[in-house]
DNA sequence: TGGCTATTTGGCTATATTGCCAAATAGATT
DNA sequence: AATCTATTTGGCAATATAGCCAAATAGCCA
């Protein structure tokens, strides 16, 4: 049942590692706005270039987003489209879980 | 622009954290189809109950399952049913990466 | 070519996650 | 109460991830 199908299992988790994670969730946000250099990013994240780096590249080996070289600089820009859906998805959860514990402790 | 606000992405990361291992994946489909209690979901994953176990409390506390007693079983079920979109999403993405490889390689 | 800047890669330590076993808990049945 | 079954929790070893520094690479400009 799963055991045969782990394989199938793995590569599609491997999307949601790779946004697993505030910094790379931060990235991806800033994207959807549009193309982004890697020190532009470096610069909003506060974090060692090459750990920036790092996390593109696995953002970039999930599918997430893409790459372009353009003279000294690397632009990325968003690939899968379809993941920002997922953020408000999660916002209107976490909403609706704060609404709960207000309901329960003023009830 | 992201140190201040890490603690919120953290949160928001917390979801996509539940989400990233083939297993929880698994069986947050499984449960897409209908409740399940523990015994079955560790059947159909061949993984230890305890390990089972704990990957439900992963789901629950990132909000996306939630579980009721009745008897001597727990019954999980999806609570944050939007996630089932995220699924499509990345299964899409997929195919079109294969899709490509495949041009690329005939090409 | 030599030097400059942006990015990536290698390597390291600290921390987090996974999956098992054993033990604890909770509810049902006798 | 004693016992049985389902689930959770604690603890451990193996593995993976995060973030830094240092070094390598890539493209620009003098």
């Amino acid at each position: 049942m799963f055991r045969k199908n782990r394989a199938h299992y793995e590569k599609r988790s491997q999307v949601f590692k790779a946004l697993a994670h505030p910094a790379r969730l931060f990235m991806v946000e800033q994207l959807a706005a549009g193309e982004k250099c890697v020190c532009e990013l470096t610069a909003m994240l506060e974090l060692d270039t090459s750990t920036v780096s790092k996390h593109l590249s696995v953002l970039k080996n999930a599918g997430v987003v893409s790459d372009q070289k353009r003279g000294l600089l690397v632009y990325y820009s968003i690939k899968m489209t379809c993941v920002l859906g997922f953020f408000s998805c999660v916002q209107q959860s976490l909403d609706e879980e704060a609404r709960e514990h207000l309901s329960a402790s003023t009830a």
